[in-house]
RNA sequence: GCGCCCGUAGCUCAGCUGGAUAGAGCAACGGCCUUCUAAGCCGUCGGUCGCAGGUUCGAAUCCUGCCGGGUGCGCCA
């Protein structure tokens, strides 16, 4: 509908600048915003206003020659100035009954493919192995897989990539205390990484001889000697399958398929240092190899340097970085590499995007994003941290958030079995964590509140989850397929036209996710779902309704609904409840 | 010191490329269950958009300078 009005809007500058009222060279955005007040029509532009000096007109005389200049169609039921020199459009009636047609009968629910379909590459997770997954890993898994999923859906070949950190200098402390081991006592410590990397941890910072037997089995395992590889792959395996835990739980749709390991890329590393010598890009600074990159400046505004391998002769994660770009563009024939990466690596990644046009290992039109993300904060505004003041690991995380809903269920509603109860409790305490994250504005720190995350009232998962049990209660008790209802929509009441404009936003909203990678515009349009739909569901009758028809387009927009808020959940990795 | 992010109601957060009287939820107060799940709905109260300038017909939004918070800046990832 938004771009049916855009191209309207686009003709009618042409036929302007045809005419000679407007200057030809003049290009216009179109800009349509959805009014907040009603009696602005649905939709407004500033058009008028934007160009009533280059035309030197006044913008409300403007404004009539643009509309004048609309050409004919079923889109426009009217047009109006307003204010300073505003255009109000509303929509048709029939286009709105038209569009929400085909939604309800869209297996994607009127969610239009991208124009142009791409490979993109998302990079995201992307844990550290060697120790458990924690907090801090909760909003790349989540976020990033909520955006890989909406862009799915739009048609893109959607390429996951699991990252993991599983080369580090870290792991030579690890295998020397698995060495330490017996295979009983080993099999026991490993069950908990977190216990297993400090006790390694205390082993190092004690002993001198450790410390040195760490230190040489970093090098071993980086020359590939046998023994220290099968010990490594054991802990490697061990530490995914833990990761692997926490994804099915989150119901994050990474799988093994989807990890390239930091250690992937280690044959490439001498081949990318010796590219960007071969570049003359690389200078040797006190024993290490660097690039001076002027876009960027230390403290004593001289270039900042990317190392590329140390003094030792050793690779850091900057040339993991540029190997991966060059393989996600060369191998994987991305055309957008997306990374889900915490905020403060952003100068990292724009060092990286930087370095790797300049050497070539990105092709200029190759698209490369870091969409960064705050920190998870706890009450007191500070890092979320457990009660003992450490790291909260994931698992602990989700088992409390499960605990908490079964509490909840509990005390709410007695009339579930023991084992729907449980069931419930799972979905809506993790969804809960989930939502909370993924309801916030990205860029920004939240605080991690398990009250307002689990309440029932406001924009939260469970908010959401009862309003579509509400919707799917109507079916159950009418005995009607949601899907074969075959009467036209009827729309009469405010509170139903409200609900049918929401719906309808659903594919513009669906769209700026993918283009801005910001699933909260999507919670906040659920919510304005749920929320429409809650008034309706109050004021307007479905099953005890006398008129037919009326109780037919009911149904039909409570069907909507509930594929609407279906997939727009699904696209935020939360699933559905029938009831609750 | 330099870079990036942020500062909106008592609290948690929206506010999309500048647009019409700055919006939700919680908290507080008041209504609505013999009727489709009240885990709900309806209403009232609440703001100098950190401060000061500037650009503009129009600024929470863009620019500059302060104040306050976070984070990053050579061999960890």
């Amino acid at each position: 509908m938004k771009e049916q009005l855009e191209s309207l809007l686009g003709a009618a500058v042409a036929t302007l600048q045809q005419q000679g009222t407007l200057p030809a060279d003049v290009q216009p955005r179109i800009q349509l915003d959805r009014p907040r007040d009603k009696s602005h029509g649905d939709f407004a532009t500033n058009l008028a206003m934007m160009l009533a000096k280059p035309a030197q007109m006044n913008p409300r005389a403007l404004a009539e020659a643009i509309i004048a200049a609309i050409p004919d169609n079923q889109l426009l039921a009217k047009c109006d100035i307003a204010g300073p020199g505003f255009i109000n459009f509303t929509i048709s009636q029939q286009q709105l009954l038209d569009q929400l047609e085909r939604a309800y009968r869209d297996s994607q629910v009127g969610i239009e493919p991208a124009a142009k379909t791409q490979t993109v590459v998302i990079d995201y997770s992307s844990p550290n192995l060697a120790k458990e997954m924690h907090v801090g890993h909760l909003r790349s898994a989540i976020i990033g897989d909520a955006v890989a999923r909406v862009e799915e859906l739009l048609g893109h070949n959607v390429i996951r990539q699991n990252h993991v950190g599983d080369w580090g200098t870290q792991f030579g402390m690890l295998l020397a205390h698995m060495e330490e081991l017996n295979n009983d006592e080993l099999d026991m410590e490993l069950s908990n990484l977190e216990t297993f990397y400090k006790a390694a941890k205390k082993r190092f910072d004690e002993s001198e001889e450790f410390a040195k037997r760490a230190r040489e089995l970093v090098v071993a395992l980086q020359s590939g000697e046998p023994k220290c590889r099968q010990l490594w792959q054991q802990f490697i395996d061990v530490s995914l399958s833990h990761c692997q835990e926490v994804y099915d739980r989150l119901g994050v749709k990474l799988t093994r398929a989807d990890v390239m390991a930091e250690s992937a890329y280690n044959d490439d590393l001498a081949q990318v240092v010796a590219d960007l010598r071969e570049q003359g890009l690389l200078v040797e600074d006190q024993g290490a190899q660097c690039v001076f990159l002027d876009e960027f400046k230390n403290k004593d505004g001289e270039p900042l340097p990317v190392i590329v391998q140390k003094s030792g002769g050793g690779y850091l994660y900057a040339t993991t970085d540029l190997a991966a770009v060059r393989y996600r563009q060369n191998v994987l024939k991305g055309d957008h590499l997306m990374y889900f990466v915490d905020q403060r690596q952003s100068l990292h990644f724009q060092q990286i995007f930087t370095l790797a046009r300049k050497a070539g290992f990105a092709r200029e039109d190759l698209q490369m994003d870091h969409y960064g993300f705050g920190t998870v904060m706890g009450k007191d505004g500070r890092p979320y941290k457990s009660r003992d003041g450490g790291v909260t690991k994931l698992a602990d995380l989700l088992d409390e958030a499960e605990k908490r809903a079964l509490e909840l269920v509990q005390q709410k509603n007695g009339a579930l079995t023991e084992e729907e109860q449980a069931h419930v409790a799972k979905v809506v305490g993790i969804s809960s964590v989930k939502y909370a994250d993924l309801s916030k504005n990205r860029t920004s720190d939240y605080i991690f509140d398990w009250d307002t995350m689990l309440s029932f009232e406001g924009n939260t998962a469970p908010y959401l989850l009862y309003a579509y049990t509400r919707v799917n209660s109507v079916f159950s008790k009418a005995g009607v397929n949601p899907d074969q209802i075959d009467a036209p929509f009827v729309l009469k009441d405010e509170r139903e036209i409200n609900l049918a404009n929401t719906l309808v936003r659903f594919n513009e909203v669906v769209h700026s996710v993918a283009d801005k990678a910001m699933p909260h515009f999507l919670c906040g349009y659920l919510y304005d779902v749920a929320g429409a739909f809650s008034s309706f569901y109050e004021a307007c009758p479905i099953l005890q309704t006398e008129d037919d028809s009326v109780r037919q387009s009911r149904l039909k927009l409570a069907a909507l609904t509930a594929k609407t808020l279906r997939q727009g959940l699904e696209l935020l990795g939360i699933p559905t409840l029938e009831k609750m």
